[in-house]
DNA sequence: TGGATTTGAGTTAACGTTAACGCAGGGATC
DNA sequence: GATCCCTGCGTTAACGTTAACTCAAATCCA
């Protein structure tokens, strides 16, 4: 079954060389209208696909990007994600999915196979500051573009295409909404050391505290691995000090979550005995039950930059341009931090906007 | 940059014919130790991957599948992507994300694509119950397997693989649930018409409400599109009856967290005012503050148990076998239905288990 | 009307891998 | 000592598309 029908194919019906039904089927000149329609219809009628794997082999090029993430089940990655896909789609690339699962040994197997497979290009999500694999791959000159991340450290890293949002900005404004709140002692739950994104926010996070004039002994920090599990634990932890902090800054919203959960569990009430801020805006923080404040990027946009500008890299030639896109971060003022109890209406959204 | 190392490129330095080199780096025989081992050696030296289009081309296999999803925003399937996501590559196989946003040209547009690229097999999520589309795959033989869907209506299309988990089951435990809580007038949030998962659970809600003697007037239905919004506004309506439900069944999660964002809005509490249950057990259901019952399948299991169904197919060269598989669904009570209220305690699950 | 150009093809090779086949030399067999 | 087979290679073609090159016939222009 399935054996496509070729080129040669139809080339033995129309009574041509296969060479002639390229030309026909691709545009070319050279070639009467008379048997370019006749062996156009022909390809109609046996449904003629080409075949892109020889194309590619020929062409070098296979139109095919690699997505490597971390997981899925991140909420923020399928937010991500949509971007990507839907961009690709529309320029025409296809896109193979990698979840490396926080496994740097099968983000070297993934990178293998991509690399194997001639995908054009790949988009790299955050995790470490240090990657041995992707500084191998920006040795090679590859096409890559990082979403969500900076790398740093190694010779010629800095030339790296990347798109991220402003996360000092982003740390700075979620705590100074805290401290704006009336929040001293606040209790981070940051990322792993070796995480861009984790250092970056935690940068913004110190920023306001100096700025604000704050004792820098009143902000404690945990390390979580940004998903929910982790925010339960360091919330856990905070709260059971003889001193626990009078609000938590998750450094994403599925921690965050996580967080939620520990403090419900302590049997404490988020805004009224503790505020609760996150990062990300996933879409379950804006539910009534919940209400997250967090700070909102653009995900959409930012996969949908990220693929441009890679493609751009790909398809443009301009091999020395180096694009590098920081996008502004927004506070998202829901009512986890307490707004509301302080007499102001949060600025409620309607059910479209969300 | 980025030209890969060839098989000739070996010869050339290891003063053989590339054939040679074939026979070194794949264990083939009728090559002496020696000249293997210089081979191979230079081989890691130049850091050799083999093209894997070249290999496809040869081979007609590509060690590819296509994932074919409505949107990855629907948070089941972030869940299920990452059984099948996993199982791909354990097995050896990359997964191309196809996202058709419920619109059946798209789902074309990608199927000619992925067939172009020569994908081995496909993996279809819920969608039609026709679908012009994969009755044309499966005329022409080709490998699919469909997750969470059945299809119907035309002939030889009933012996396509599919893992379902039972639908008809499912909704009969919800409603049943909601029946035993006391409630006799149902709001269903169902789904589009055609689509075989809403129909098979509409089926089970209708079991459930003859099999315990109650009036078939007092079951209301209302069409969402499996999105959170859908839900909202059918709840809206709900609400807005005269002689609104007391008992809100939303057909998946997704569009069950919508309802209860319309409860609220409507200033009503959920369990207490009224109930509400849900299908899927999407991570966030579980969130003590939303609590919401439903009915719970093995999504990664699912997905799992699909790519190695598929594989099979492929690989197993058994044409005429036909694994159709049907999973158990739970009903896990949570406190949206107000099973708490009636002086049970509700099975609590410890943080782990979620 | 004869030479130059254009038109409408066909032939051939290339992309990188796989695989069928060929072939010389050497050891075993009778 | 002739036959046979095995070992260790090399040669060649194939997968389906693209593209450079060739070439005869038709057309054009002076």
């Amino acid at each position: 079954m399935r054996r496509h029908t070729t080129i040669k194919d139809i080339a033995k019906v129309a009574g041509v060389s296969h060479t002639t039904v390229y030309r026909a089927l691709n545009d070319k000149p050279r070639i009467s209208q008379s048997t370019k329609e006749q062996i156009i219809s022909i390809a109609q009628e046996f449904n003629y696909q080409p075949n892109v794997l020889a194309q590619s082999l020929v062409s070098g090029r296979t139109k095919t990007l690699g997505l490597v993430i971390t997981t899925i089940v991140n909420p923020f990655y399928p937010e991500l994600a949509r971007g990507i896909e839907a961009t690709a789609r529309f320029l025409g690339y296809s896109i193979i999915l990698c979840c490396t699962n926080f496994d740097i040994s099968v983000e070297k197997q993934y990178i293998d196979m991509l690399r194997s497979r001639g995908v054009d290009g790949m988009i790299f999500t955050s995790a470490h500051i240090h990657d041995p694999n992707i500084t191998r791959l920006v040795e090679d000159n590859f096409p890559l573009v990082l979403v969500n991340r900076k790398i740093s450290g190694d010779p010629g890293i800095e030339a790296v295409d990347y798109v991220v949002v402003d996360n000092v900005m982003g740390g700075y404004l979620a705590v100074e909404h805290l401290i704006k709140m009336g929040h001293q002692r606040i209790g981070v739950i940051s990322g792993p050391s070796d995480s861009s994104v984790a250092a970056d926010r935690l940068v913004g996070v110190r920023n306001a505290f100096t700025e604000y004039g704050l004792n820098p002994t009143e902000l404690l920090v945990l390390e979580g691995d940004f998903l929910k599990p982790s925010g339960y634990e360091a919330a856990r932890k905070f709260l059971s000090l003889r001193n626990p902090p009078s609000a938590i800054f998750g450094i994403n919203d599925y921690m965050a979550m996580g967080a939620l959960e520990a403090i419900l569990d302590s049997g404490l009430r988020v805004s009224e005995d503790i505020a609760l801020m996150g990062f990300n805006d996933i879409e379950f923080s804006s539910l009534r039950t919940i209400e997250l404040s967090t700070i909102g990027q653009k995900k959409y946009e930012m996969g949908s930059i990220a693929v441009h500008t890679l493609i751009e890299r790909i398809e443009g030639g301009d091999w020395d341009k180096v694009t590098q896109i920081t996008l502004e971060p927004d506070l998202i003022i829901r009512r986890s931090c307490g707004y509301h109890l302080r007499g102001y209406t949060v600025p409620t959204r309607s059910y479209s906007q969300i």
